[in-house]
DNA sequence: GCGTTTACGTTGCAACTGCAATGCAAACGG
DNA sequence: CCGTTTGCATTGCAGTTGCAACGTAAACGC
């Protein structure tokens, strides 16, 4: 066995420049040498890790879902040990939307795959079953704190559609992260009756 | 004057085909030979009337827009004299959502677009004025009728963030238009509080 | 030493891209 | 009849694309 090398680290230094190419300028123009240039290494090396250009392609998607799934455990975690319902919810939806340069990046690059997806099914299998999960997870938080007498299921995919259509806007920059937040804050004060003031 | 042919017509035929071939293959499948051949024309005629392909993309969009805002006044205008703003606002939210083939293409198309112009910002500008008359709209209709006691802007932000949410989830294919219309409905029940059965 | 396997770099190619250029036919004003 | 303007088709070109095909260098087992 000769040579070796990180695979891993290979990759998600590829998968880092392509995120840099398509968070400046879109997903169509990442091209396997334009990732090449940005990653500093040759377009050979490019296709020697990832054979075809779909395949680095889903798997600069996986990296995406792996960082927001990182960063929500993070941000929950600092939350210490049995935090609210609604405190838990509202720091896990306010992590998902882009409020930050680094987040903005990020979701420009969601953006531009969401739309990807759409058009090649066989990719958005995966994002199917995490929007499951989220909406399980939420529905429960819902249904344990909530005082208003709503179907947790319901509330729990308003909720979560709340909190994309937010990141789109904002993304777009309809609106400061002020307003997305107030306006989450308003959602959550729907659900929950109104609470004494959130950070 | 020579040759008179119907400038918009043939704008519009070739926007056409550029939407089919959008909504099919995503929008960076459109070229210049792509949508001429879609059109069933050639493509020099595709460059006649667009000099450019940006100047294709631009129009397209346009299109699209004034295409949701038909739909709406529709079936607005189709609720007869004054409407509940209730129901006013369901109808125009629910006419907004990808509930039907027709519409789904669209917003693939849609989607497509935000996505292309969040790296374009200079042809996001237009999307920013609706968003803004939108928004304003549905603020009015929410302090004119609903029970709570909530800041229209905020609760007018969350509504519309809604909508674009539930849009997206349903372009994914993540759940059926009956899920996105109760989702919808639960939502318009927590600002105006429960309503009498909903057609 | 040698053979094999991995890790690249380089080159080449067919396909495609946007766009300019050119040509021609038709319709109108004069 | 003729010039001019418009509508449209064809062709060409420089640039880019994904990808295959090579090459070579290094590390290891034997």
């Amino acid at each position: 066995m000769p040579k070796r090398v990180d695979h891993r680290e290979r990759r998600a230094l590829i998968a880092d420049a392509l995120m840099r190419v398509a968070a400046e300028q879109g997903l169509e123009a990442v091209s396997l040498r334009h990732v090449a240039a940005a990653a500093g290494v040759s377009s050979g090396m490019v296709q020697h890790y990832f054979r075809t250009r779909d395949e680095m392609m889903t798997f600069a998607l996986a990296v995406i879902r792996e960082r927001n799934e990182a960063r929500v455990t993070r941000a929950i975690a600092a939350l210490g040990e049995t935090p609210a319902p609604r405190e838990l919810l509202r720091t896990m939806l306010a992590e998902l939307l882009p409020l930050d340069e680094e987040r903005r990046a990020d979701g420009r690059v969601a953006l531009a795959f969401l739309a990807y997806t759409v058009v090649r099914p066989a990719v958005a299998a995966a994002l199917h079953d995490e929007t499951a999960a989220l909406l399980g997870f939420i529905a429960g938080l819902i249904s344990s704190g909530a005082g208003t007498t709503v179907d947790p299921e319901r509330a729990a995919v308003g909720l979560l559609a709340v909190m994309e259509g937010l990141g789109i806007y904002l993304l777009g920059g309809h609106y400061p992260p002020e307003t997305a937040l107030a306006a989450l804050d308003t959602q959550l004060d729907l659900l929950f009756g109104p609470a004494e003031p959130t950070s």
